[in-house]
DNA sequence: ATATTTGTATGATTTGAATCATAAAATAAC
DNA sequence: GTTATTTTATGATTCAAATCATACAAATAT
């Protein structure tokens, strides 16, 4: 995320998209750099039978489907907005000249896709070697941990959407979820998740 | 990747690992960068049960575990020499301000950590939606790709790598691999594999 | 040249998550 | 306030990959 000072002295475009417009799609060319100023964003992948994989969800004040930019590669997975958006939007070469220009921007931005690295090796250790209710357990803690909230952690996500984001399928997730409050590694309060 | 000329006008230090040793271990604080000389190395997790899942390979002119260097986050794998390597070493702080002081050099950095990235990306959508042929084929191709070799690949993993890198039982990669043969979607010779 | 280890192969069995079927709660829409 | 839709829930069944058991081939060591 570029810091708004530096970013309006580039004149970025601000656009907005309604709730569940496309901002981009899986093997697009990338062509900018987004920033989000208001809403949700989800990043995903859909399949030949309909199935979909969520890579992760973006919220205001954060930059997505920057790495690509930095390569000759489409884009890896589709944007898509859970709400409606504000976007700053740059064009690729503004954005990497925007880098060059200010070096600290470009630490701070190296910085966070290496958070993001962590975090897709952390999950595909979990996708290959763990069983769900471990990988479920996972991806809560990563929730609360990024929320860096005080306190009992409310998770904001349908079961599906959990099932979106582990490969899992839904009822799979619902029975996971009622084993891990038998074995105490959650809390389930009408039917909402904490941990 | 530093090129050489850089890398020695900061006095790398050249330190020697034998086949099997350990660089540096899972959840260890990062202190150095580390770059391959000469040699090979495997990045992998090892779980309780003593299942292993490999992250990725190390050839030589590559450098590898930098990401925590940019956070303040353990190692989220561990790192084996497959060979006896050569290692140039340079501490964190240094590093950092080498990159602070060559752009150019962190622009190509950041390059690299997106191509990483990417792949991450695609690997964890086969690994949670897609069978195991999909995601043996895959892997097999990205390989192909990275090595960028003209015609038919000979792959030089044994079924256990292939194993430990998806996440599946050796048993069913063999019976997976022999299924891709009969569709033509690879070659045997030899228990060879080719693609 | 033979023994040992490592890698490949295959059949039989088990198992755990996906799938199928169906319904009740909770929310949103009208 | 009623209807429609989405989310949660649960039991029954299926199925594909893991596991188990063994054996054979190939590479390495002695």
């Amino acid at each position: 995320m570029i810091p708004s000072t530096i970013l309006e002295t580039y004149h970025p475009n601000l656009k907005t998209f309604s709730k569940d417009a496309i901002i981009f799609n899986e093997t697009e060319m990338p062509r900018y750099y987004y920033q989000l100023k208001s809403g949700k964003v989800k990043m995903f992948n859909l399949t030949e039978n309909g199935k979909v994989f969520t890579q992760g969800f973006f919220e205001k004040n954060t930059s997505f489907g920057e790495p690509p930019l930095f390569g000759s590669f489409p884009y890896p997975a589709s944007a898509m907005c859970l709400e409606d958006c504000e976007v700053y939007v740059l064009e690729k070469k503004v954005f990497l000249n925007l880098l060059k220009a200010h070096p600290d921007v470009h630490l701070k931005f190296t910085k966070l896709l290496c958070n993001r690295m962590l975090y897709k090796a952390k999950i595909m250790k979990e996708l290959s070697i763990h069983p769900p209710e471990h990988r479920i357990l996972t991806l809560l803690h990563h929730l609360k941990d990024s929320a860096n909230t005080e306190g009992l952690f409310e998770v904001k996500l349908t079961r599906q959407q959990i099932s979106d984001l582990t490969g899992l399928r839904v009822e799979t997730v619902i029975r996971a979820i009622k084993q891990l409050e038998k074995t105490k590694k959650l809390i389930l309060k009408q039917r909402k998740v904490y941990i």
